[in-house]
DNA sequence: GCCGTTTTCGGCCCGACTGTTTTCAGTCG
């Protein structure tokens, strides 16, 4: 039997959890099974070995029950209690929680009510005035309902995300234009987009003002505003135009900046874990700030931290006392998904030196008008001069990716000759003959060894025949790394966010051998790509491989804008300095590519 | 459903906003 991806384990516990929700069951086992989704989600052991060995429950969050439905799911390749539970509705009910303001209980009202199981049927009921006279529905829940399906049309598909590259221009926009609005005292970008995610649902705003109603007014006024969304005291939110882009604003006075700030940074998991800790030590925890919590224990329990005189409120002037006050290391936003970091920053044992953009001495990766580059070699070499970088490695298309210039063998060595002569013009910038050659169909690389040999820096990608299936693709990778010649494994997944979905492979295995022969790791920050993800990267750091941080630059400009995005999956993944090549001297760098 | 040197039962993070209500339920993050 071919073994249950972890993935398929994931989607069966988080919709075991949607259903439940459906059912009415209560909110705390139903948020059993969507904190048994994240740890699976996160397990970097091998799932069919803990089901067999029958470890799972030996993990935080899988008891009996929930242990017995993954394996389950691992053994028969079903959960028989979610088939049973998805049996109870009609097949394409789960769409109505796509809607926005539709949540399980308003789904559960309109099946029971008027037979509704679909989008389409919602959007029916809808124009016939069926849903306005429902108890608790009325005409503007049904016209809110009305916009949400349209929104959710134009969003399926991609489960409603946009890449982080796709929105951060937007996003920073309208950062520097509420850092304009009257009053302002501080403003930064919150939420997913803070922390990195490679993909985003919305855009979060954290603003401090002594008044905060002209703020809001000049956000409203934003060019890009296509829809004025909500508005309270404390909040607003638009939706932008061309992108859809929903942006929540928050602003506060300056005093509960650092709270707020890091309130709608989360993520979710991470403050939940936190105000628990919060909890044991007689402390509470909001976006207004950290409380102490009254003596008398029937006060602890009633009423909420803004309101609760009874609550003495603790200052917090930056994000690294409130960790300081729970005892805890300060967490870099990018760490925080309970993925571990919690433990680590209990025992103060996160890692210090992340890696930051400033760590990065080489550009690695990059294309020129000799494949499918946009600007010369001398161009890019005196961009990379003007950013600082001490060397650059030269790397076009292999032959086989005709369809981007990939370079024959004499085009690659007439390039040579360009190479020395653009070196004789920047001394300062060393530059490495390299190729991204073709991993092909078999894992042979794109020239004879007699050629590669010659050169100082060989990156492996793949870039056709992404349909083989998980054992072919793994063979394939694993053959490649046999090639003594073989430097780097460029973007190892091939996967273009929201497009086209990693490549079938067992990871585990790759980066075991990968580990026995000295293969370096490319992270890609082609913000379309992200390459190697973040969870993957962590495996990569348990098995004490070393990673290049690269552009894939095809300009001049990416030389610069890619970088944040490999920094980004980087640091997710708790890459520090040390771990990464291209933050040593050309010298270093050369000996860190060196195979064992 | 999970969890446990204050508990094997009784907790489980917290608040804003909206629309439908006349004190609150649902949704969202």
């Amino acid at each position: 039997m071919t073994p249950v991806d972890k993935s398929v384990v994931v989607k069966a516990l988080k919709d075991m959890s949607a259903y439940l929700q459906l059912k009415g069951e209560n909110s705390f086992k139903t948020r059993a099974y969507d904190l048994a989704a994240e740890r699976i989600a996160g397990l970097t052991e091998d799932l069919q070995a803990l089901v067999e060995q029958k470890r799972l429950t030996s993990l935080p969050n899988i008891g009996e029950s929930i242990g017995a439905k993954i394996s389950d799911l691992v053994l028969t390749g079903k959960m028989s209690a979610l088939e049973e539970l998805k049996a109870l509705w009609p097949p394409r009910i789960m769409e109505l929680m796509q809607v926005q303001d539709l949540g399980p209980k308003k789904a559960k009202a309109l099946f029971e009510l008027l037979g509704v199981g679909s989008i389409d049927d919602l959007e029916k009921a809808c124009n016939d005035h069926r849903v306005r006279d429902l108890k608790g529905f009325g005409q503007k829940t049904e016209d809110k309902l009305l916009a949400g399906i349209a929104l959710a049309r134009r969003s399926m598909g991609a489960g409603g995300r946009k890449s982080l590259g796709g929105v951060e221009a937007q996003a920073n926009a309208l950062l520097a234009w509420v850092k304009s609005a009257p009053g302002v005292i501080r403003a930064s970008l919150g939420g997913s987009v803070r922390r990195r995610r490679e993909t985003v649902a919305d855009v979060d705003i954290i603003a401090s003002a002594a008044d905060p109603a002209p703020v809001f007014e000049h956000f409203g006024k934003f060019p890009q505003v296509a829809e004025h969304m909500s508005s309270g005291e404390s909040k607003a939110s638009v939706r932008l135009m061309i992108t859809d882009l929903q942006v929540d604003l928050r602003v506060l006075p300056d005093e509960d900046f650092a709270s707020a700030l890091h309130h709608f940074t989360g993520s979710k998991a991470h403050h939940i874990r936190l105000r628990g800790i919060a909890n044991d030590k007689g402390l509470t925890i909001s976006e207004w700030g950290v409380f102490r919590m009254g003596a008398d224990p029937a006060v602890q329990k009633k009423g909420t931290a803004k309101h609760e005189g009874a609550q003495e409120k603790l200052p917090i002037k930056d994000e690294a006392e409130l960790y300081a006050l729970l005892g805890m290391q300060y967490v870099p936003p990018e760490l925080r998904e309970d993925w571990g970091e919690i433990e680590a920053s209990i025992a103060h044992t996160l890692p210090e030196d992340l890696i930051t953009a400033d760590d990065i001495c080489g550009n690695v990766h990059m294309h020129t008008v000799w494949s499918d580059g946009k600007d010369t070699l001398e161009a890019m070499v005196r961009a990379a001069k003007e950013l600082g970088y001490k060397y650059v490695t030269v790397t076009e298309h292999s032959q086989t990716s005709n369809y981007a210039g990939g370079l024959s063998l004499e085009r690659l060595k007439a390039q040579w000759g360009e190479i020395e002569q653009v070196q004789e013009k920047f001394p300062e910038v060393k530059l490495l003959k390299g190729i991204e050659s073709d991993i092909l169909e078999d894992g042979s690389l794109d020239y004879p060894d007699s050629v590669l040999e010659q050169l100082d820096v060989v990156i492996g990608s793949i870039h056709q025949r992404y349909s083989q299936d998980e054992a072919a693709m793994t063979k394939r990778v694993l053959n490649a790394f046999d090639n003594p010649y073989l430097h780097v494994w460029g973007h190892p997944t091939g996967r273009l966010l929201l497009k086209r979905d990693p490549a079938p492979m067992r990871m585990e295995e790759i980066l075991d051998k990968a580990a026995k022969k000295g293969i370096t790791i490319e992270i890609n920050g082609c913000p379309d790509r992200m390459d190697l993800a973040a969870e993957n990267v962590r495996k990569a750091l348990e098995r004490g491989l070393k990673l290049v941080v690269s552009t894939d630059a095809h300009s001049v400009g990416e030389l610069k804008s890619h970088l944040p995005y490999a920094i980004a999956s980087a640091r997710r993944g708790w890459v520090r300095k040390s771990d990464v090549l291209n933050t040593r001297d050309v010298k270093g760098f050369r000996e860190g590519l060196v195979r064992r």
